[in-house]
DNA sequence: CTCTGGATTGAC
DNA sequence: TCAATCCAGAGG
């Protein structure tokens, strides 16, 4: 029996969080079978920082963010991919963590189907890459993880000193914050 | 309504 | 190194 992060894990400071989310388990069930892969990198988006969505208030699309933690917030970058966040911080904080990375775990074949690629390090390498290979889409922006078929299940402990601290990838704004954390030995990360 | 830039990926 | 590709958000 897999233990289900509860909404409070995701109810605290963002850094924290997405610190805290290395080494758990994402998961997702879908009618084509079910595909999860450890978290080995994730970046915090916080309130006051330039980079994040709701920096400058609630809009459409990032009004999900402001909701009850938990919850999965999908977004369209460059017109072609799926960026898949979580949701933290209490209720009306709009704050949240992007996935970026996982290690593939179960469900290889359908990622690889998914993906179009076989090697096991072009499944998962990337925020867009997971969320192909997954079978993750817009239609799950705004999904409960706590109990629904898109969730996080408790995985290993990663000790601080196997955690590594960088500037986030991709963002030109509020670039100098150092809110990219990825596990040191891993070998899934999307970039050293 | 028009314009601009982006939390990426993959091909060259 | 750079094109693909398009929508959200900002400004008129």
């Amino acid at each position: 029996m897999k233990h289900i992060l509860p909404r409070e894990f995701y109810a605290r400071d963002t850094v924290l969080v997405a610190k805290e989310l290395l080494g758990h388990v994402l998961l997702h069930e879908t009618p084509e079978g079910v595909t999860a892969g450890r978290i080995v990198e994730a970046e915090a988006y916080i309130q006051g920082d330039p980079a994040c969505h709701a920096s400058r208030g609630m809009t459409p699309r990032n009004r999900v963010m402001f909701g009850p933690p938990g919850h999965a917030y999908v977004y369209i970058i460059y017109g072609m991919h799926f960026c898949f966040n979580i949701v933290t911080a209490p209720e009306g904080v709009g704050e949240a963590v992007l996935i970026r990375a996982l290690e593939p775990l179960e469900g290889i074949p359908l990622m690889r189907e998914r993906r179009g690629k076989e090697r096991l390090k072009e499944l998962c390498r990337g925020p867009a890459m997971l969320v192909q290979s997954l079978g993750i889409s817009k239609e799950n922006n705004g999904d409960d993880m706590v109990g629904g078929k898109l969730t996080v299940c408790q995985g290993e402990f990663i000790g601080r000193d196997r955690i590594i601290a960088t500037t986030r990838v991709g963002v030109t704004r509020g670039a100098e914050l150092p809110f990219r954390f990825y596990i040191k030995d891993s070998s899934y990360i999307s970039r050293k």
